[in-house]
DNA sequence: CAAGATTGAACCCTCAATCTTA
DNA sequence: TAAGATTGAGGGTTCAATCTTG
């Protein structure tokens, strides 16, 4: 059987170094903006998210359901994720009819008010910042086609 | 007391949609990608990571230590990583003087040969192939500068 | 002691199975 | 039954504590 060549063809040098870019650049930036807000408030990414989520959409109070759908999150990640924030008591859940109701306690008003502006801050610092405005513009209508 | 302006200056509808885009565009590339990766072979991205650097840098084996620094991770991540790969059979380890050897075996050879290809393939669509050439150069640039 | 490695706990995510109830 | 929610298992990561050994 003659060599079939089943390593197709490899990625070259350029191909390979936008690719690590990439990679890198995804990872430090998501890092570095997780750090800063951590470092501030203790609050994680997606508990960030979460808090935002309710207190600016919701007012304070979400059903579960709705809040899963609008971050895009399954019932299960949700679910897991509540009980933990439930633990740290940022959150409590509460029967309510035909499904259950997310609340946000003081603890977790503190914390994403806290982290707001923090959040602001990284993504100007670690994103925005480093990037010049024909970059940006070129950025997002690339990105965008990336995503569809 | 008077409002201290606790909230800073909130991102602005431009800076929230770029903010916005990179993230939606990070993940979904890199799901994307893993995804191929792990329907042809069962390879997560680690995985995959750890076992091209040993084959391609190491002929199949190489220190631990060697390798997590060649990697960028933590001792103990790559130990927690080592052991789950171990038990699903794609590498070995062996004491060896100084330190632990780490040998791929036959099966991980084989699902890194497989994978090889697909990666090359899927980062040809999922970033590569949606981009300009002049995207590509200004992304270049760019990124280089986001992670420096 | 210091370097290499492991371990346990806490966090995070996904999938599949289950529970509950209108 | 179908929708909302939970649970358990398994993979992934980080941190701090520990083990081991030259």
């Amino acid at each position: 059987m003659p060599d079939m060549d089943e390593r197709a063809t490899p990625l070259s040098a350029e191909e390979m170094a936008l690719w690590r870019a990439w990679k890198q650049a995804s990872d430090t930036v998501r890092a570095r903006i997780a750090a800063d807000i951590s470092a501030a408030t203790g609050l994680s990414d997606p508990d960030f998210g979460v808090l935002t989520r309710v207190v600016e959409d919701g007012g304070g109070r979400m059903r579960q359901n709705q809040l899963a759908e609008s971050m895009g999150y399954h019932r299960s990640r949700l679910s897991h994720h509540l009980t933990r924030m439930q633990q740290r008591g940022l959150i409590t859940r509460r029967e309510a009819g035909d499904g259950v109701e997310v609340i946000v306690t003081d603890a977790g008003r503190a914390a994403v008010a806290t982290a707001r502006p923090v959040h602001a801050a990284a993504v100007r610092r670690h994103l925005l910042g480093p990037l010049t405005a024909a970059d940006r513009a070129t950025l997002l209508s690339l990105l965008e086609r990336l995503s569809g």
